[in-house]
DNA sequence: AACTCGGGGCA
DNA sequence: TGCCCAGAGTT
């Protein structure tokens, strides 16, 4: 077994409940919400997107909106206004450029206003299933830490860490890191004493 | 690769 | 109030 498989199983073991926290009908709720809920704590946007795409469910309706307008929306339900832009701009970029419809890949999506490579992957996995490993700052860390990756920027790691697992395995990887680096493998003193991983961390051998 | 941006969380 | 942070964009 591998270390990248040993962790995976360690980690299943400590997060039974691991997986995506954000509830999406469509492609399109789930590209807006991944980008309304960037940069957010991860609590408290669900049901916040969740009021604006019940209201707003699709480009049709975000396009009648002035930029102002959606500004108010979201101002109105506590996320970060200064999205509205890149929401308004990217409205409009689906209805010239993709006849309305989230496009199926890294580039095409990346070529949307305020989407990186982190909300392109994570729309990719999440909403049409197309493997892909996305890598926030807490897997960048923790995969680095442990020793499963040694690539300097996250298109590296994520790479790496698809090498080293199974695609059926990366999906839920993703999710399992996520919460380990936000509840253990945290950026400033990690703790290490109880890290279910520290057996095979090459971070924690080196202390 | 390093920097900027800029609002939320938190002490 | 000031410090840190996540992710996109820019240089």
């Amino acid at each position: 077994m591998t270390k990248a498989d040993k962790a995976y199983q360690l980690l299943e073991i400590e997060y039974p409940n691991a997986k995506c926290s954000l509830d999406y009908g469509t492609p399109f709720q789930l590209l807006v919400s991944t980008i309304l809920s960037a940069q957010a704590t991860d609590k408290s946007v669900n049901n916040v997107t969740e009021k604006l795409y019940k209201l707003y469910p699709d480009v049709d309706s975000f396009l009648t909106l002035t930029q102002e307008e959606i500004e108010n929306k979201i101002k109105k339900i506590g996320l970060y206004k200064n999205k509205s832009k890149n929401i308004y701009n990217m409205c409009r970029e689906l209805r010239d450029k993709f006849n309305k419809e989230v496009p199926k890949t890294m580039v095409e999506l990346m070529s949307l206003s305020g989407v990186g490579r982190k909300t392109a992957s994570v729309v990719l996995v999440e909403a049409f299933k197309i493997p892909a490993f996305p890598v926030d700052t807490h897997v960048f860390r923790v995969s680095r830490r442990l020793g499963l990756a040694k690539g300097s920027t996250a298109d590296k790691v994520s790479d790496e860490m698809m090498k080293k697992l199974s695609k059926k395995k990366w999906h839920l990887m993703h999710h399992l890191l996520i919460t380990h680096g936000r509840e253990v493998c945290i950026a400033q003193n990690p703790k290490c004493e109880i890290c279910c991983l520290k057996n095979i961390c090459t971070y924690f051998k080196a202390k």
